[in-house]
RNA sequence: GGCGUGGUGGCCGAGUGGCUAGGCAGUGGUCUGCAAAACCACGUACACCGGUUCAACUCCGGUCCACGCCUCCA
């Protein structure tokens, strides 16, 4: 199936076309592995693995690339404040992070290359560039790129650099670069680097802030490839600098659909740790949110539009996986036998959810299709014509659709194992008065399961017990 | 100053030149001993002002407002 993507690069919705056919290669801005992430990079995390899971949706063989970004600035001073070496100090960000993104149930890729395992790549291709006349080497012994000498810089952001103005922000006197948007390929070593360092044919000192992902995009996808993404904040000077870089050491196209997500505000404000709405995954989950309910929160709407994560809408994800559960609990129970048959409904909803899918990812669509079918569904069950035969094939088309989101309970076993002892003496204690028609006994034992955090609701096959939150 | 995005019913959030998006909350109802769940019904929204059109929330122009980027940032 056809799916487009809005590219950053054209700033329109293009059908998307591989080099490969069959194949999408892409490289996916990763973590700087100096803290716990917190949900503003999960936002971007998770608009990259739904694209990768619509890609795989519309059987493509997904390719993709996530750096780890183990050396920067802010890398140096914290491993430095903690006392520890930077291989030492990121290690634990490192196992945090993939610890992290498999909570939130987001697809593995195929490489998670670290900065720092690429210095020989990154200085080869300083070298490069050094050698076709790009770069240069400033007086404090960095190597800097010049946007002067590439003719297409701000084709991405649609920057006229000489607009500018430059100095209102920045120190110029801080630089030693010919041009104030000029950027560092390779940072001379200064004291505050402490024993952060490799050798190079400039000297001692580290790669810039961009040119790892020029360099470990190339080695592993090539030189040109299908899709990068990021955050829009890393739109300029970040992917901008990449593409500079990577054009002029490799004389050809570096990406052909750039992707960007929106910001992720919190209860309407930008997040920020001076204003106390700073969430990592472990702090929501330490509040005894679940990362399903966290993930749906992040999948609330188009990856381009802004997106406020608030516990109102936290709370709301939460009732939303409770009634599929219970629409999932039900098609698990039917016992008609005789089947009318739903292909219609189910055909009608595949495509929807396709269509919606491939349209830029437009997951809000997709998910009115899952409520409509939910609710087809739910329809059918209360008037019995619902047979075993349709139920497996409604649970295989959601099934289908969880491809996408992740986080469907699917698979809810009967609370079963989990029932305390006391809950359960009390179930048979109730239904014991129920089949006396003891109807005050039946409330007064409800209640008492009620406080032990369990709701019973009763139905034609019996009493239903679920946790309460 | 330059570039860009957006303003949809109580809240969240899609979309389209004419045909009910959807969710949450609310109200009434069906069912139920009650409750819960599920289902049904109801609210007739698209910032403002013009223009194009048989017809605009959807296209064009302008206004107002909010927000983002212009070397920390997903």
């Amino acid at each position: 199936m056809e799916i487009k993507f809005y590219n950053s690069l054209s700033r329109r919705k293009e059908e998307f076309v591989p080099l490969t056919p069959g194949v999408a290669k892409m490289y996916t801005c990763g973590p700087t592995v100096y803290n716990f992430a917190h949900i503003g990079n999960f936002r971007a995390y998770i608009f990259e693995d739904v694209l990768r899971r619509a890609l795989e949706y519309c059987g493509y063989r997904v390719e993709q690339v996530m750096n780890l970004t183990d050396v920067d600035d802010k890398t140096i001073r914290d491993s430095r404040e903690a006392g520890l070496g930077l291989s030492e100090f990121t290690e634990r960000f490192k196992r945090s992070f993939f610890e992290d993104i498999a909570l939130l149930k987001i697809e593995k890729a195929e490489y998670y290359p670290a900065a720092t395992d690429h210095i020989p790549e990154m200085i080869s291709l300083i070298k490069t560039l050094m050698d076709r006349g790009y770069a240069y080497r400033a007086d404090d012994g960095s190597v800097y790129f010049s946007i002067a000498k590439f003719a297409n810089y701000g084709k991405l952001s649609r920057m006229d650099m000489g607009a500018q103005r430059p100095g209102e922000r920045v120190c110029n006197d801080e630089y030693d670069k010919d041009a104030v948007a000029d950027f560092a390929l390779w940072k001379s070593w200064s004291e505050s680097d402490g024993e952060v360092f490799w050798e190079s044919p400039w000297g001692k000192g580290r790669p810039g802030w961009h040119i790892e992902c020029s360099a470990m995009s190339m080695k592993y996808l090539g030189k040109t490839f299908d899709i990068h993404t990021g955050g829009i904040d890393n739109l300029f000077p970040h992917h901008e600098d990449e593409i500079a870089q990577s054009e002029a050491a490799n004389g050809c196209r570096f990406v052909n659909f750039w992707l960007h997500c929106g910001y992720l505000t919190v209860e309407g404000e930008k997040m920020s740790k001076s204003l106390g709405n700073f969430y990592t995954l472990r702090d929501l989950l330490e509040k005894g949110y679940k990362a399903e309910e966290i993930r749906l929160v992040l999948l609330g709407t188009h990856y381009r539009k802004k997106l406020d994560f608030s516990f109102k809408a936290l709370g709301q994800s939460r009732r939303t996986l409770e009634s599929f559960a219970e629409l999932f609990r039900r098609l698990g129970s039917v016992e008609v036998k005789v089947s009318k048959g739903l292909g219609k409904l189910l055909r009608d909803a595949d495509e929807g959810f396709s269509k919606a899918i491939c349209d830029d990812l437009n997951i809000a669509g997709a998910t009115a299709v899952l409520h409509g079918l939910a609710k087809d569904v739910n329809k059918l069950l209360d008037m019995d014509k619902v047979s075993e035969e349709d139920a497996s094939e409604v649970m295989k088309l959601f099934r289908k659709f969880d491809r996408i989101y992740g986080v469907l309970p699917l698979d809810v076993a009967p609370e079963g194992d989990s029932i305390p002892e006391d809950v359960s003496l009390l179930l048979d204690e109730r239904r014991a008065a129920r089949e006396q028609k003891d109807y005050a006994a039946s409330d007064r034992i409800r209640d008492e399961i009620r406080a032990l955090g369990w709701a019973v609701e009763d139905s034609a096959s019996g009493q239903i017990l679920k946790k309460l939150h």
